[in-house]
DNA sequence: TCTGGGGTCCTAGGACCC
DNA sequence: TCTGGGGTCCTAGGACCC
């Protein structure tokens, strides 16, 4: 028998505000926000005394401000962000090895089969305090979904473990949205059917779900509503499947030549960021998002990899031509996908046949 | 003072092939 | 002559996550 899996999820307390106050002590205990400035940004972390104002990751900065005056406002630094990340996922690798990094805060362990897995999981945790001065929140479980519950059931400093029956007792009352996986839309739709909490999807009609959200959806809505997750830690990171660059303007552009001089630059600097990986795609997309919200994405796949800055430029300009927005534009991004390393090791095209018409009936 | 930027995965339809 | 059944590749949109 398949020995009990312990699953942990590991999530940096407010991490970028955090780092921000190790290197600037002084704004200790005051509502610190993480945002750009530019007047359509939003929060990227808020501290725990901003929170209490009401302010929230994703938030339009403006309406943090309004939110909580007095909070000092810094612009991210990402490259401080990675830097500290390294450093704690380092020594959490160290004692863990079976690590999943999700995003430079948090990361999923798998400690089957580690001796006293709790106790092992604290002491890593207090040395990473101590050495980084990063708070880690835990959550403890058989599966990844229980683990990330749990995780956020004890922020900040938490640390909480529980079994399946018991995360479905737990989180009965919790809204449906609570459960990662469920976003705000399914949550919206689950609600006009009646189930707003975990406990009404715990109880749904499984036929009825089908009906609105397909067979395979209500099987994975079911699934995570009772606690039932078997997906793995995976261990391996692998490059990523699309590369993308995208701008929001602080105010929507019209002029064509003036979009198109954006999709140069935004082109060359994708380009130049995979020249230095040594990546190379077959498809170019383009992403553009209008002034009333409504977003179009065109792509086209070119017969042979490239990161050549001229062609990614000269097809994203074609793609972005051909639809020719007929409002004025918010956002223009470029994306790169189709990677020739991550093809399952393709045969060679076969040669062209030479002096005869290949058929075949 | 509405709503970032970087990703992943899923679905659905059409082209095309055998 | 009145309509097969895959399979793959590609595009577009959408939901979700950090």
């Amino acid at each position: 028998m398949a020995p009990k899996r312990v699953i942990a999820h590991l999530d940096c307390d407010a991490f970028y505000a955090t780092v921000e106050l190790i290197r600037r002590p002084e704004l200790k205990g005051k509502p610190v926000i993480v945002a750009g400035s530019g007047p359509r940004s939003v929060v990227t972390t808020a501290s725990y005394e901003a929170r209490k104002f009401g302010v929230g990751s994703a938030m339009p900065a403006s309406q943090a401000r309004r939110l909580c005056p007095t909070a000092i406002v810094i612009p991210p630094d990402f490259t401080a962000y990675r830097e500290k990340s390294r450093e704690v996922w380092e020594l959490v690798r160290a004692k863990l090895d079976r690590l999943q990094s999700m995003g430079l805060d948090e990361a999923y362990a798998d400690l089957t089969g580690v001796e006293k897995p709790l106790r092992v999981l604290r002491e890593l945790i207090d040395d990473v305090h101590k050495r980084t001065g990063i708070q880690i929140s835990a959550g403890v479980g058989p599966n990844r979904l229980i683990a990330k519950c749990c995780s956020d059931l004890g922020k900040p400093a938490g640390f909480v473990a529980m079994g399946r029956e018991e995360a479905c007792i737990r989180f009965a009352t919790a809204p449906t949205r609570r459960l990662p996986g469920i976003g705000p839309k399914t949550a919206e739709r689950l609600a006009e059917l009646g189930y707003s909490t975990v406990a009404q999807l715990q109880e749904a009609d499984e036929s009825q779900l089908a009906a609105r959200f397909g067979d395979r959806t209500a099987r994975y809505l079911k699934a995570r509503a009772t606690f039932h997750d078997d997906s793995p830690v995976e261990t391996e990171g692998g490059p990523a499947k699309s590369v993308s660059t995208e701008r929001t303007f602080d105010e929507d552009v019209a002029s064509t030549e003036e979009l198109e001089t954006i999709l140069r630059t935004l082109s060359k600097e994708l380009c130049e960021g995979l020249q230095g990986k040594s990546r190379q795609g077959r498809t170019v997309a383009i992403k553009v998002r209008l002034a009333d919200w409504t977003t179009v994405t065109r792509a086209r796949t070119l017969p042979d990899a490239t990161n050549d800055t001229g062609l990614v430029t000269e097809t994203a300009l074609e793609l972005l031509r051909a639809y020719a927005p007929t409002q004025p534009v918010r956002l223009l991004g470029v994306r790169l996908a189709a990677f020739d390393d991550l093809e399952p090791d393709k045969p060679p095209a076969p040669a062209a046949p030479v002096g005869q018409l290949a058929f075949s009936l």
